[in-house]
DNA sequence: ATGATCACCTACCATGTGGTAAGTTGTCAA
DNA sequence: TTGACAACTTACCACATGGTAGGTGATCAT
């Protein structure tokens, strides 16, 4: 029933991550789906609304994925801590998601004064009110918690989009090592950046 | 004489740091230049080449920024520092370019098959080199020193493609704010992670 | 003067593009 | 039994795409 449509949606997921929006043809999604591009054109009604629905679901996602994480009622750092550990291994067990989000901020540039919202915003306003609540750093204000937690997802994000670069310099088992030592570093930067007074 | 080339070059940075080298076609290159598609075609070769160009000119552009702090001789942590954030004010004042390496490291992900090398390699090798001999953070080896270095560049390359973002989700004045609470920010990541052993 | 090369042009083309129009087939409530 | 709707299909289409072919005029060494 909702077979075809989510289908649809991983196809194009992955197409979207790997060439862009512009870079991407419906017929290329389609490919290997037993269904035409008409099928498609149907369920979406076009390949912008096609992406739209996309990004949708994964900042839908990240937003979820932040309020289990509340659920779990951690305070103070280690509750600052688990949400940035998470959005990194969510990053980098979800590659292709990560592409896209980074597509997205470099497309989205273009389309600003289109007063276009940003996907990341709800996600990006919430991480501020948990880091300002939370923190054990005494942030002067929104600005400043702002740029550290900036420095932390765009450590994460850099990295999650550079896994296939790196492998294919590096090797797979170099990578691995690569992988495993950049965790430890990342929780450096979030503890120095987020939970430290400077 | 190599004036139009110039040109062309100038026009085709800007569009596909703005839409990547898919979403750009040769005629949107040329739009607003006094000359045909096919006198770029004829200067280039191709659309293919014309990109492969200007890649390599922005390579050597950063090498070449590398070494000029070399030339000044400071020596340790300083400048190690002061490579840093060379390369953090470059990428702010050359948003295109930054856009253009990101787009650039999201492709190379699926042609790393074809035994393409990265544009970035050469100066990542370069900075591991640095990073080892001059800072006073002993790394145990080349790989901790890499990824303490990728956290940098990760959080710099990011915050470089995101200024329209922000701006138009905070406006400028805020945003000026932003920035330059992010330079004084990034200083602590890079001292943290590549001048102390923590 | 000539021939080569350069910088550029117009004309053209096969292929790909997103999208419309108009069916066909199956399901299922009234 | 009918009729509405969902989930597709084939047949198209106007236009954009990267690139080729074959020129023209200017420059310039021989």
């Amino acid at each position: 029933m909702t077979d075809s449509r989510s289908q649809f949606l991983t196809a194009a997921t992955n197409c979207f991550a790997d060439r862009g929006f512009y870079g991407t043809s419906i017929a290329a999604i389609v490919e290997d789906l037993p269904y035409t591009k008409q099928a498609l054109l149907h369920h979406f009604g076009s390949k912008e609304k096609l992406y739209a629905e996309i990004l949708k679901g994964i900042s839908e996602r990240l937003i979820e994925q932040f309020d289990e994480v509340a659920g779990e009622n951690e305070q103070g750092d280690a509750r600052v801590i688990e949400v940035f550990i998470r959005f990194y291994r969510n990053s980098i067990a979800s590659p292709r998601e990560s592409q896209l989000l980074m597509r997205e901020l470099l497309d989205n540039t273009q389309r600003a004064d289109k007063a276009q919202q940003w996907y990341l915003r709800p996600f990006l306003e919430t991480l501020t009110e948990l880091v300002m609540q939370h923190s054990s750093r005494a942030f002067a204000d929104r600005t400043l918690a702002l740029t550290a937690i900036y420095q932390v997802l765009g450590a994460i994000s850099y990295f999650a989009i550079s896994r296939t670069t790196l492998e294919s310099m590096f090797g797979k088992n170099r990578y691995r090592q690569i992988e495993a030592a950049f965790e430890q570093e990342l929780s450096g930067v979030i503890s120095d950046r987020l939970c430290k007074t400077p």
